[in-house]
This record gives C-alpha cells, sequence and structure tokens, in this order.
DNA sequence: CTGAAAGCGCTAACAT
DNA sequence: ATGTTAGCGCTTTCAG
C-alpha cells in the first residue's frame, strides 16, 4: 500500500543509498539525480518513516516537551517560547505530558527509554534530587525549566521569594493582616510561596495567621483554577476578621478572587503570580514570571548541546518583578 | 551504553523473544521467568525502544494531536477533553504544532508521511476540501475536530450559526447599530463568523455598516488576543458613530475590549465567543462551544475505529450555544 | 557520484 | 512456555 524507499528507488532507476541520500541533503547526490528521485517521490507521495529512520540513524530530529498538565497557562507561555526556537530548526517538536494518576517517576523513566526524542524539556515537571539522578542516569540530553536539579541544565524562578516580594509590598504599606489563597498541599510551588509569605511576615515581627492561608476545594490543575480562588476568596470574606490584602499563588485564581469580591461588592487589594497575558487588561498586579523567556533559552541550550559537545552546566535562578497595576490602587504610599 | 533486548535476554538466561513476550504482555511467559525479566530490566533501566518497535510492529500507540498554535484557549481545553480519554488508555498522546510559517499541507503530508502515530487528530486545521483529500490519501487513520472534509470524520462547529445567534440576541432587542470585533482576515472561522453577523442583519432588513467591523493590528495568533480585541475597541469607540452593541469572535478579544471600555468610562453591551473558563468569572456573556466535548469525543472515536473496524463515517455539527452574563446586562428585554 | 551489504533493536511467525 | 529466525524500512560504511 505505502511506498518504500525500495519503491522509489526502483522507480527512479537508482539505488536505495541515493534515495536516502536525497532525504538525508548529503551532498554527494547529482542535481540530476536528485531531482529525478524527488520527483517521483513527490508524485507517490513518499516520505521516509520515522521509526525505520530512527532505527537506523539513532537519531529523530525531535524535541520532547514533556508538561504535567496542558491546561495551565503558565506551561503555555513556556510551550511557546520552546516553539518559537524549535521552529527555526528542521525539529520537530512533540509535546507530552505526564498524567496525574501515575507515578511520574515511572512515567519519565518509561518516556526517555523508549528513546523517541534527541532531547527533552522538562517543564514544571517537580521530581526529588533522587528521582531526577535516576532520569539523568538514562544519559539523555535534557534540561529542566521550573524546576533544579543539581546534575543538569536548568532555568528556575524562586518562588519562595516571589511570594516574600509581594507580601513584603503589602507589609511595607502597613498591612498587618494579610490573606493568602494558595493552591493543592501537593504543589510544590504553592508550597515554597506559601513559605515566602510566611516567612516575610515573621521577620517583620509579626504572626502570621493561620486561618488567613486558604484553598477551594476545587482540586483540577492542583488548584490553580478559576474556582479555586473564587471559592478561596468567600472563606476569607466569611472570617471574622477578614485580611487587609490578598496574595494569591496564581493570577487565575486571583481572577477568580475578584469575582468573589465583586459579589460581595467588597474590594480588597490583591496581587496575583504569574503575569499570564490576560492579567494585563484585567488590570491585575501580580508577580511576573520569565516564562517566554525560559521556555525560549531552554530550547536554545538544549539544541545547542545537541549540536555542539556541551560545556559547563547552566544553571539560571529568576527572581518574579513585582507588576503593579489597579487591583492594588490606592493603597498609601 | 543503553542495554538492548540482547542484554536483557542474556542475564536472564532466556531467549529475546521471552523479554519482547514480557514486554508485550503476552501471556505466554510462565510468572516466573516474567519475574526474573522484570527483576533484571527495572535493574539496568531497560525499555524497549521505540523506533524499533514501531518498525517491526508497525504500530506505535501513540495518537498525535495536531494544533495549529499551542497559545489558544480553544485548543487548550479541546485538547484537555482528547487528553483525559487518552489517558485512560495505553496509547500516549503526542502533540505537533503546525507551524504558521511553512504550507500546512506540506507539513501535514511530512507529518503522516513519516507515520509516527496510529491515529490523528486535527484540531482546528482549516484546509479545503481538495488539499483534506490529499491528506486522506495517505491513508492514516484520522478525524477532525473543529473542520470538516466529506470524505472523513469529524466534529465541527457552525460558525455562522453562532455568530448570527449573538447579533440576533441584539437585533431583537432594538439595537440597528452593531459593531463587530473581528480577527485576521486568513482566519477563516472569524470569516465565517462575520458572514453570520451581516447575513441576519440584512434578514432583519438592516444595512450593515462596514465600518462596525474592525480588528485590530495585532496579528499574532491570527488576532486571537487580547490587545487586537483592545485596539478595535478603541477604534469602534472612536466612530462618528460608535456601536450600541457589539460582537466579539473570541473572549479573548472580548476581555481586550472591555478594559478598552473601561479606559474611556464606557459600558456597551458585549458579546464573546468561546466560552472559555475564564469568562464565567469575567461576566463575560457569549457563545459557548462545546470544546471539552468535541475533544473527548474526537479521541474516543478515534481510539475505536483503531481497535474495531471502522464504521459509517461520523460527521457531528455543533451550534454555539448562548450564555448570557454581566456583560449583556441592563438590555430592555 | 553511486551501489552493495551490513546492521539498527525489536516483533511475530514458526518450531519445539 | 520458550527459542530460532526472518524481516520491518531505513542509514551508513565500504567499494568502486
Amino acid at each position: 500500500m505505502s511506498h518504500t524507499i525500495y519503491d522509489i528507488a526502483r522507480k527512479a532507476g537508482v539505488s536505495i543509498a541515493t534515495v536516502s541520500r536525497v532525504f538525508n541533503e548529503s551532498s554527494k547526490v547529482s542535481a540530476a539525480t536528485r531531482k529525478k528521485v524527488l520527483h517521483i517521490a513527490n508524485k507517490v507521495g513518499y516520505q521516509p518513516q520515522g521509526y525505520a529512520r530512527g532505527l537506523a540513524s539513532r537519531q529523530s530530529n525531535v524535541i520532547i516537551a514533556v508538561v504535567p498538565l496542558l491546561s495551565n497557562y503558565f506551561f503555555l507561555q513556556v510551550l511557546n517560547g520552546i516553539q518559537g526556537v524549535i521552529s527555526e530548526t528542521d525539529f520537530e517538536l512533540h509535546i507530552y505530558n505526564v498524567k496525574p494518576e501515575e507515578n511520574p517517576l515511572k512515567q519519565l523513566k518509561r518516556l526517555l527509554g523508549r528513546r523517541w526524542a534527541d532531547g527533552y524539556l522538562f517543564v514544571s515537571v517537580h521530581l526529588d534530587e533522587d528521582d531526577w539522578a535516576e532520569v539523568a542516569r538514562l544519559n539523555q540530553r535534557m534540561v529542566l525549566i521550573d524546576d533544579a536539579y543539581s546534575g543538569c541544565d536548568y532555568f528556575q524562578i524562586n518562588n519562595k521569594k516571589g511570594a516574600r516580594k509581594a507580601t513584603k509590598f503589602f507589609l511595607d504599606r502597613g498591612f498587618e493582616h494579610i490573606g493568602m489563597i494558595t493552591a493543592a498541599k501537593r504543589s510544590i510551588p504553592a508550597g515554597k510561596r506559601c513559605k515566602g509569605f510566611l516567612e516575610i511576615q515573621r521577620e517583620y515581627g509579626l504572626t502570621p495567621d493561620d486561618s488567613l492561608v486558604v484553598r477551594g476545594s476545587t482540586a483540577y490543575r492542583d488548584g490553580f483554577n478559576e474556582r479555586n480562588g473564587y471559592e478561596a476568596m468567600h472563606q476569607l470574606l466569611a472570617l471574622d476578621s477578614p485580611p487587609e490584602a490578598v496574595v494569591c499563588v496564581s493570577d487565575i485564581q486571583a481572577i477568580g478572587a475578584l469575582s468573589a469580591m465583586k459579589e460581595q461588592g467588597i474590594r480588597i487589594p490583591i496581587i496575583g503570580y504569574d503575569d499570564i497575558q490576560l492579567s494585563e487588561y484585567i488590570g491585575l498586579s501580580t508577580m511576573r514570571q520569565p516564562m517566554y523567556k525560559m521556555g525560549r533559552e531552554g530550547a536554545r541550550l538544549l539544541l545547542d548541546s545537541l549540536s555542539e559537545r556541551p560545556s559547563e552546566l547552566v544553571q539560571e535562578n529568576y527572581t518574579p518583578e513585582l507588576i503593579l497595576r489597579s487591583t492594588t490602587n490606592g493603597i498609601e504610599q
């Protein structure tokens, strides 16, 4: 049914080696032969099979970006950065997402073991050092984005510092009763942001009130969703003494929270986290994370290390930047 | 360096066929042998290579979802639906995105020609009948989501009807001067929605004013972005006689438009398009499209047709549903 | 510049 | 239940 290299070779009156050379941009084919082969290949719609090619050449020209869940705006922007870089090359970008139900380490080992790709970009996949070490032992080219492992290239953002910055903004303006909308307990970034939130308050001589750290009950996307923020804000507002200001672990939750406030006709200063594109238009103050940039840099690094002999490890740490917009307006300087 | 089936077979004192059987869930292996093989495989981190396996077995257990651009909320929700179904099986979902710069037909032919996947889901890839026919000739299992081709399974949404519904809502309430925020000229869905917008007005005996159909200058994502809506709304408001109501071709543009209105302290009724999750919390009235559902159904259909012998074509047409929220409040019934 | 031939690492008959 | 063996469709030396 479908044509193989043999069919093309026969029809073109050349050997399969020549056909192969044509499709591998080898210069060692005469223009005439190349043209003839290409003509026939086009006519019958021939393309070298990926699997046979991968097996024989031990490389695939595909890059796999591994993400935990597709439906997250953060990943989306990172992927965009990655995509931009990859699409300038003749690599193919495939996206693989790890299933939340199954052990992630197991999935990664299976994926890398299959050797689908020449290189892997892990976006927001959070493993501990031991687990990463086990993955690294599979000996594939990889770079981490939004997580760190000492033995490999990574681009990371300091979650604790980000939350500290946001909280500090309120503390410096005299607020002492600040709420936090967090996400699922198992979310590592959310955990670190909570930590930063509490830490800086203590440094300011305050004793943070546990009841001011809340999450909604919507587990979807680890709680990084609109509804969660909505529910959490209602909880906060139902408190005997509601917070004077609120810090969120994501913009998307902040949007839900804003909606809850509106319902109750209350307006409390709030800071989100991520700076997704929308936030500018919502007027949401937020902690900006360099998502696009990390994607771009990560992809570039991976690609480079595939062609050149890898040099030293690249391990970048970013700190989110506070972006002030209207949800923090009207606070006395 | 990396282990092959031969290494495992040798270490386990069995033949390669047995090792292969263990990894292919064949029942024809004794429990003891299986355990021994698995133990050794685990110890050295062996996984059968995807390429060798794909070549030998002529199937890959991967499904590829093809999308035009990752950064679109519409696709995201469709992908979510797809993901949900695939993750219940032992198929792997890979996502491939076609580059905007290169001819899409060419890319699809290359992709399918490589035979990476057992089946393909095309999400919002818009080709004409001839081009689809050419793709179909490659003889791969495929289903279209958000586009139609007579020769294959598809799940489509009627764009014209959707825009008609939204526009009709305003017309029925006596509005005669309605604006539309559209997207890039080359966007097929946007074109159809425009058509519906104009068509129904004529049916109501109106002569639509061309200057009321605008787009911003931001081409990113074919104009389906916040900024585009923002710019477009400013254009509309700068008109000698601004519209009394506005229909958008996406929620994300509507959000930009809302922001522009706010800046000018003006509030015009507006209806978005898509019903992305956010919209509920923004209070945005919109045309709901069954994105998640289409993803789910599409994936299910594809999977089924991979195991069973395909029956007749499944060709579904949906019509978006009008969801009323606060951006259309206060309009006289 | 081109061809012949030896794998790449696995699956799937076919034997046993 | 297990082993033997012939490919799968390519790439890649090695000759010429």
